[in-house]
DNA sequence: CCAGCCCTTGGACCTAGGTCTTGGGGTGCG
DNA sequence: CGCACCCCAAGACCTAGGTCCAAGGGCTGG
């Protein structure tokens, strides 16, 4: 929409921030601060994942400043309910554990950070990621890069048969009524479907079966 | 579209029916005595449920004549992968097996007949169909009846944490996720799930997340 | 205060889903 | 011809998902 300078102009380019996070205290500190920027405008503030979600449905934010751990609905889980949405998810976390980082990045974060950041450093965060950019915290980078690619799901192509399982995943089908149709034993149909995950990058038939409703291979 | 006088004028109205049967023979019979009928139009023929599929796309036929058992992918198979489509399917089945009737049903079938059918029965379950009707042989409609009421997804109201549980299914979360998400044990989501499956009136998660997807709730 | 609902957890148990590995049957190529 | 590669199929094996049953705590309304 507009350019990456870094700074949009006075009142039509503000970005709109919502922050979530169960301790009064932060989003207290981290909207004072925010607020002092005269591209900034702190929207909303949640206190737990679920009211997160709901506000970033209602206040439509450009940024949503997402604290991992909170009661109710944690930030992972908000995280995968917000998927498909437009808002711009920074993960602002205090505890480090690299275990995180690989689940929020596949679960569409654009960026993961620390609390521990330099103030200054996370305006700058804040208007990166607005600006479309993806950006990770050194430690959190080295976390995603340890446990290898996480999200190239190259487009490997599925043969005939494997579509052909797919669509019936698709369809809600168990593996045993697939293998009816098919007319084969299912085992093969489980090695199929092994296959297909593997190819299109997901864990499990429910994730196959949302990626091929999504991208209309249904 | 048109009213159910049970015969539509002339060309207009013509009823487009696709066949679809791994015997030529049931083919060629059905082809030409249905072509006898002036408001009927047999447009193609199928020898597997896969070639069923793709000519039901491509011609879009009002009524499809779809046998249970064939090659490649069955009728069932084919019944799944038409789901979402606007052709009326009548399942034509030789084999009386009960427990077929369900499934197809739940598929989506139109009608479930049986091949001892009288021609003329037929015609007029085809001009019935394509107006709308749902319609069962009477062993069908007794092998219905009989595993209970198969369809009535009674729309249960989900509680509170059911729906959490569910979006979060439909983002593609395991249990475990879902419980570490939640703060609770995963024998929780585990019965949270259960009782989600069974109000949705489906059978695994999988398609709880399709129903999910495909009324909003995601 | 008790009844009833919701949420939670636990244990025992069974089955569907997935992974890994192997082998047969094409097909293309040196 | 023999080799390599790919698709399909299938067996052995382990784990996640789901069912059934039971029970305790919190909240609300009669």
């Amino acid at each position: 929409m507009n350019e990456l300078t870094g700074r949009t102009d006075g009142h039509s380019g503000m970005i709109k921030v919502l922050i979530a996070d169960d301790h009064p205290v932060v989003r207290q500190g981290l909207r004072t601060f925010l607020d002092l920027q005269d591209d900034i405008a702190v929207v909303g503030e949640a206190g737990d994942g679920e009211e997160a979600v709901e506000l970033a449905g209602r206040l439509r934010p450009d940024v949503l400043l997402l604290d991992l751990k909170m009661p109710r609905l944690d930030g992972l889980g908000a995280l995968a309910r917000l998927a498909g949405s437009p808002v711009r998810v920074v993960v602002l976390t205090s505890v480090s554990d690299p275990a995180d980082v690989g689940p929020a990045m596949r679960a569409g974060a654009a960026g993961f950070l620390y609390k521990d950041i330099d103030p200054a450093a996370l305006v700058q965060a804040v208007r990166a990621v607005h600006g479309g950019q993806v950006l990770l915290a050194p430690e959190a980078a080295e976390a995603m890069l340890g446990n290898g690619p996480a999200a190239p799901p190259s487009p490997a192509p599925l043969t005939e048969r494997e579509r052909e399982v797919l669509r019936l995943i698709a369809a809600g089908r168990s593996n045993r009524e697939i293998a009816r149709s098919l007319a084969v034993a299912e085992k093969t149909v489980k090695t199929h479907v092994s296959n297909v995950l593997m190819k299109l990058g997901v864990q499990d038939r429910t994730q196959a079966a949302l990626y091929a409703v999504r991208n209309g291979l249904a």
